[in-house]
DNA sequence: GTAGGGTTAG
């Protein structure tokens, strides 16, 4: 039943007003009533107490209320706004579809010199992450410190999670770095940390394991695990979930399965973490096989579970079995197709070649194609060299995402692969002039406990002269073996030779010099890219595993790839 | 009276 706000007696005293005002707000359920205690509130005077226009400022941005504009029109009117107050309206702000307006409002917060507490942060970085907004996150890490608030956890965690999915990695490493867990002296500060009451709980180590998968920070995720066993923390699904995907997402996929077996409980998150990683490891078979085996065990795929299935046969080049689970998912699983899965059919299909039959899929469609979309099937006209269908779709692709560099760049090197040099060079031109950049190739390389990372064309790594020499050494015995830089996708106005030069500097290219320079004979390199790996680097891989007797493992932007003896496990089908 | 969690196509 709707509270009966209009007859709220009048000779209240102050303290049973308040009682009886807070009281109506937690069972209000529509915007007349809550517009009504927002006047009673006025009429009534209870406004010089903070408490009933706190919450209703906290009703009022909830998730399930979320009227933000009228929350705006409550926060403008009060006079004297406290702590609580700003960070209510940023954490709506945060949750909302504008969170920019949070760091707005985070602007205005320091311009009133209102100060700000240890919940400031977390909803500011949360806002920063829906937004991936890197500059920003850095402005506020400062301030973090700035304020004497570097050691908070909540703090740190989020700012770790901003960073590692806004793909910083250095950053997020430095973070990591800071945490003290690197070493014996650091082991001490971290005990000291547990007995302040400021130890990791499973939310904590959630995060930083979410952290580690994104980054491919095997050692770092390794050390939070044992220190979950060593110190008997239960792991929940959602802690195992994670669990084994940061071992997935780090290439190891014997680890993620012993996870997996110990798990009290296998839900179906673990399940399909495990399946999704014989997707990104290039073992279709495997994860059809551990599809069947999960609904043995009495577990029903869910959406996302069928999202992992048809990656893993778009991955494996398994089109027909692909091509029915796509069908039996509505008619057996009674589940309705989401983007995400039209975008792993649009991908499986146009990777196998099928380009007219994933364009006719979109256009029939009952959902509206976004740009991951048309990016799978500009993806596959590049890899099938229908250029002409490539320039329609890349053409779309910069008028619907203008700020995603990437595309200017695959549209650029469509028009270059067909010889439209002045395309390509308009193409480019256009992206400096709306102020996009690309985000710049890097590889990283962990040794004994230490990330090495590097750009293309770098030469800020102490070694580096030492690594060029390496190159050129590789590139010696690669070209013995018949290996011709492939430069047709380069663009622009560099001359064969400085194509060459440029494509010899490509990151991953410098990541495994310095990995054959440090590393024993027989270790297997692990490298991490941002990026998808180059065509060429491809190549280049292969004939290194082949040539230096060396098991090199990738992780590029969307899977792995194990090289060995000349071949790769995705068997070029990328 | 306010904080932080997972598996998901490109």
């Amino acid at each position: 039943m709707a509270p009966i706000l209009l007859n709220l007696p009048n000779q209240l005293s102050f303290e049973s007003n308040v009682a009886q005002t807070l009281s109506l707000l937690e069972r209000c359920t529509n915007m007349m009533e809550l517009k009504q205690i927002h006047a009673h509130i006025y009429k009534t005077g209870l406004i010089i107490d903070p408490i009933p226009v706190s919450r209703l400022l906290t009703f009022t941005t909830s998730l399930d209320f979320g009227n933000l504009i009228y929350a705006r029109k409550v926060f403008d009117r009060i006079s004297r706004r406290n702590t609580f107050m700003w960070n209510t309206m940023i954490r709506g702000y945060s949750n909302s579809n504008q969170p920019k307006e949070a760091l707005f409002l985070y602007h205005q917060m320091l311009c009133h010199s209102a100060p700000h507490n240890a919940y400031t942060f977390p909803f500011l970085l949360k806002a920063c992450s829906r937004m991936s907004a890197l500059e920003e996150t850095q402005q506020i890490h400062a301030h973090i410190i700035k304020t004497g608030f570097g050691l908070d956890i909540y703090a740190t965690n989020s700012l770790l999670h901003v960073y590692a999915i806004s793909g910083s990695i250095k950053s997020a490493h430095l973070l990591f770095d800071r945490l003290p867990h690197q070493d014996i002296e650091a082991l001490k500060l971290f005990h000291e940390m547990q007995v302040a009451s400021i130890k990791p709980d499973n939310v904590a180590l959630v995060s930083s394991l979410s952290a580690c998968a994104h980054l491919g920070s095997l050692d770092e995720g390794r050390w939070i695990h044992t220190y979950i066993d060593k110190n008997g923390i239960e792991i929940d699904p959602i802690l195992g979930c994670v669990l084994i995907d940061m071992y997935v997402k780090c290439g190891d996929m014997d680890e993620a399965l012993k996870v997996f077996r110990k798990l009290e409980k296998q839900s179906i998150s673990a399940w399909t973490a495990i399946i999704n990683g014989f997707a990104i490891h290039g073992q279709g078979q495997e994860a059809l096989d551990w599809f069947m085996k999960m609904q043995k065990a009495g577990i029903k795929p869910n959406s996302i579970t069928f999202t992992a299935i048809l990656t893993a046969c778009s991955h494996a080049g398994l089109v027909d079995e692909g091509k029915l689970l796509f069908k039996t998912m509505m008619t057996d699983y009674k589940l309705n197709p989401t983007i995400e899965h039209y975008g792993c059919m649009v991908d499986l299909l146009g990777r196998a070649g099928l380009l007219l039959e994933a364009k006719e899929l979109i256009e029939n469609m009952p959902l509206n194609p976004n740009p991951a979309i048309w990016g799978a099937l500009l993806n596959a006209c590049r890899i099938h060299g229908h250029l002409e269908l490539g320039k329609q779709i890349g053409k779309i692709l910069i008028e619907v995402d203008p700020a995603h560099g990437g595309r200017y760049i695959h549209l650029a090197s469509i028009h270059a692969a067909d010889g439209e040099w002045d395309q390509a060079v308009q193409v480019r031109s256009r992206m400096k002039n709306q102020g996009v950049s690309k985000l710049p190739g890097c590889s990283a390389i962990s040794l004994n406990g230490i990330i090495h990372e590097f750009l293309a064309g770098d030469a800020s790594h102490p070694q580096m002269d030492e690594i060029y020499k390496m190159w050129n050494q590789i590139a010696e015995k690669l070209q013995q073996d018949g290996y011709k830089p492939a430069t047709g996708d380069l663009l622009l106005d560099l001359d064969e030779e400085e194509k060459e030069r440029a494509i010899q500097q490509h990151s991953e290219k410098l990541a495994i010099a310095f990995g054959l320079i440090r590393t024993k004979p027989e270790t297997t390199i692990r490298i991490f890219k941002n990026l998808r790996v180059c065509e060429d680097c491809h190549t280049v891989l292969k004939l290194i595993s082949k040539i230096y007797a060396r098991e090199i493992i990738v992780r590029d932007r969307t899977r792995f790839h194990l090289f060995k003896e000349g071949k790769c496990s995705c068997r070029d089908y990328w």
